[in-house]
DNA sequence: TCCTTAGATTGACATTGGTCAATGTATTGA
DNA sequence: TCAATACATTGACCAATGTCAATCTAAGGA
């Protein structure tokens, strides 16, 4: 325990964004809270493949019968997937008529990847 | 949705790697299964932590005392979660005399990482 | 051989999380 | 105004998960 490696696993969610530096020094708990959240957003094959079908459309935007269409679940459990992913930051939503229109926040993805990649 | 942008939201976790690219559409079931399975590992505060402070070790190398040291965990949880990030192949176990000793499998967060910014 | 220590495993418990049926809310069109 | 469409919300259910107390296993040391 004599040297320490350069850490920078700092917390870059875009709900509570911290940026203190957590160089040369372990995550902090709170940190840990907010980056589990983020990780914990994206930890479901449906919601992976919800976030992959809207980046594939054309503009990044995709109404939830895009959605329906390709995945085999209800529409009200699509639904609850879209509102988990838009409170985690990664997703927005815009309604047009009577559509929903969502479509990816940009820099969301890259912030977890980039603390994942710092460690 | 006349056009599709690239896309290679592929796996590439340690255990199950299946290394088709998927580029230019949306990311296949059982790939945004395996994908998922990485990100639950990841995605509790006390792993994350955990990966922290083995990451912030000289050689990048910790027992289980240092966790108990700096965790607010019972050590039977401790095991479980250091298990769980064995299962998942972020961390391996050596054992020498009484002690296991933890350490980082290289490159795979990077794996993680890179598969969410490449959306 | 016996005791102590480091750590893993088991079992139980409460909480969280994914899913759907049923219902609610706007918006559009007739 | 009424019916249909697109989506959100609620409530319930079951499965998965995090946690700890108790126990087990193995390695040293006296």
């Amino acid at each position: 325990m004599t040297f320490t490696r350069t850490l920078p696993l700092t917390d870059i969610s875009q709900a509570d964004a911290c940026s203190s530096s957590l160089a040369r020094s372990a995550i902090a708990p709170d940190h840990a809270d907010s980056l589990a959240r983020s990780l914990k957003a994206l930890a479901d094959p449906a919601r992976l493949r919800i976030i992959s079908i809207v980046a594939a459309h054309a503009d990044a935007e995709a109404c939830v019968c895009d959605l329906t269409d390709q995945l085999t679940l209800s529409q009200p459990t699509i639904s609850h997937h879209l509102k988990v992913l838009v409170d985690a930051g990664f997703l927005t939503r815009a309604k047009r008529g009577t559509w929903s229109y969502y479509s990816l926040v940009p820099g969301s993805l890259d912030s977890v990847a980039g603390v994942l990649a710092a460690v």
